[in-house]
DNA sequence: CCCTAAACGAGACGGTACGTCCGGTCTTAAT
DNA sequence: ATTAAGACCGGACGTACCGTCTCGTTTAGGG
């Protein structure tokens, strides 16, 4: 299909490049179903091999570009007060996971994670990574005493992050920045 | 395989039964792969055709048994307050999904809802009765000034059934009843 | 569908013309794989049930009605010759098979016979008893001394109906009854 | 299953010869019903995809199979007479059907040719070559003076097929040498 | 005259094979 | 050595019929 140079006995990030580009342009689509490995590969004019030398396995894929544009999102910054700095972390997130090309991916995932115990793994591991950021955020917070001292904080990163995916995955409200906004405020302890 | 009596014309409830059993059976042994048409089909002793008689896809099937075992685990009972409202309904609610069988079957209907776009209308529906019910409790609460009246009911509502669906899913932490407990105080409005 | 009044006890004529007739007519509609039991017991109005009734299987439904309709089309008059008993059976039974919905329960008849073999014993006696009446006329030439009294007189009876068969099946010419007449006079033994 | 080499983006032939394996021990081991394609599927440790990329039915794989050995079967050799051509060429012919795994295999095919527009075309074409076989002999006997000048040479040939065909399906009689031997002097114009 | 046995339509049932789709592995030929 | 291409095995999908079964209804014919 395309026409692309090879690179001989390197990798080559052309190819890369066009997985990259073919998964968010199926993403963007609609059809969920449409993301499979084959479509992959025959939209970005890549052998399977060629992804399967590179990833295990279809989540492990997607989940890699998840990971990747999620290290683009968040700022976590310090505004200096704890509802501040959830406001930011939330309203960057929400903002991020708005576009339908990455809460596709995100889907896929997650539904790709259920029936791959390997898979389902790799991604304890980056939801770890993320609610640690947001963890600390409220442990910077519990220092200058907004959250009490007795919270806990497992159950308020949770109860965002699920927030999060249960409305990404059930699709029946959406995530505004008005959304952040009250979210942030209630786990920061109040309106 | 198994002996069952026909019922002539009509819908055989034993068939029914034993699809349920199966189901219980193969989601209960870890395995989410094993939860397939066929191997419920074969498990039960069943014709394909009869399951596809009755319901649409793989999807559909598990729904119906979730919504089932939804409507045996819910109390909705009127304790006098709205932490003690929250917390019968929460820890009720957890218990029922941290049975194994009962979880696996979730998680697959959720993944499969993010590749079935009518499975997905039905999720909603069926998760919208069950906000709806939370809904009311928290109602029920304002009505006697406990929730601030200018709350986000579906915010609260939405972080109660994300952390639950959130932990199914990723299963980075248990949903026991002291959890439940904590999670109705501060959906109550602090500790 | 059909509206047809029930006769208790006793066998109901009704659904067995019903049956004939629906069969006819979708044999005669070209599709041959519409010939199944189910179209046929839906074209008739039918229960599948009082189909397996009275015949064991679809091959024996279809068998007794190329039976029936055999034994019109046979005359076996005596003519005075060989040639002309040969090509009276011939024509006749050439033109029987020339209807396409005639032909095409042979086909169906014959098809299944190759995977059943209950069906194939009972095709067997079936066409026993047609090759019988042809040797008839045959033996009754030879008194008269026409086939050379050491004349195969089975081989001769296998190519007339081969022929017939031959063609029927793969439909490459027609069974005419100008091809009567010279079959007729080849197999009474020269021009 | 079988352990056998890919052969990368081009057919893989043993995976064809283990097919052929398969087709022929399936048909030789009696039971119709058991060519399936899903058990030659099985028994040749093939995928069904592999048997569906290279052949759109089954009764197209079987005829491709019945041609195959077709080629090898006759002789067409050149006698001197014609009794002596059609003597050498139905013997050969009769000897290679009254092998119980291609007769199955020629039964099958016909069979699922009744039922099948597309195959019952190819088979026309295939058996309009064994045909035109046939016919050429006469043709060079007609030269020699042999059938009369104005013998109708397609009822003779269809006469000889007919009678391969007619006892290969109902199988009320054998193909012996010695019927070929009767029946090739009878179509050379009598003993 | 009623009561029961049989036949009927309808259609659910267990089962087998169909033809399709995709996942993940492998080899070739080109670069 | 890496790539595009694509064949391969395996397994699940959803469909079509088969032949069996039971239901509730209808009628005939024996008591």
């Amino acid at each position: 299909m395309t026409r692309r140079p090879h690179t001989g006995r390197r990798r080559n990030e052309a190819a890369r490049e066009a997985i990259w580009d073919a998964i968010l342009e199926l993403a963007g689509q609609g059809d969920p179903a449409a993301l499979s490995i084959e479509a992959i590969a025959a939209a970005s004019g890549v052998g399977k091999q060629t992804i399967y030398r590179w990833w295990p396995s279809k989540g492990a894929l997607l989940l890699e570009m998840m990971v990747e544009r999620a290290r683009l999102e968040v700022p976590a910054v310090d505004t200096g007060t704890l509802v501040g700095d959830l406001r930011e972390f939330l309203t960057a997130t929400f903002r991020a996971v708005s576009d339908e090309a990455n809460s596709s991916v995100l889907r896929s995932v997650m539904a790709e994670a259920q029936k791959d115990a390997h898979l389902a793994e790799v991604l304890r591991e980056f939801t770890a990574g993320r609610r640690r950021s947001l963890h600390e955020i409220f442990q910077r917070g519990q220092k200058r005493g907004e959250p009490a001292p007795d919270a806990d904080l497992d159950l308020l990163v949770d109860q965002a992050y699920g927030l999060l995916w249960y409305r990404i995955m059930i699709g029946h409200a959406p995530l505004t920045p008005a959304v952040a906004g009250r979210l942030a405020e209630h786990l920061a302890g109040g309106p």
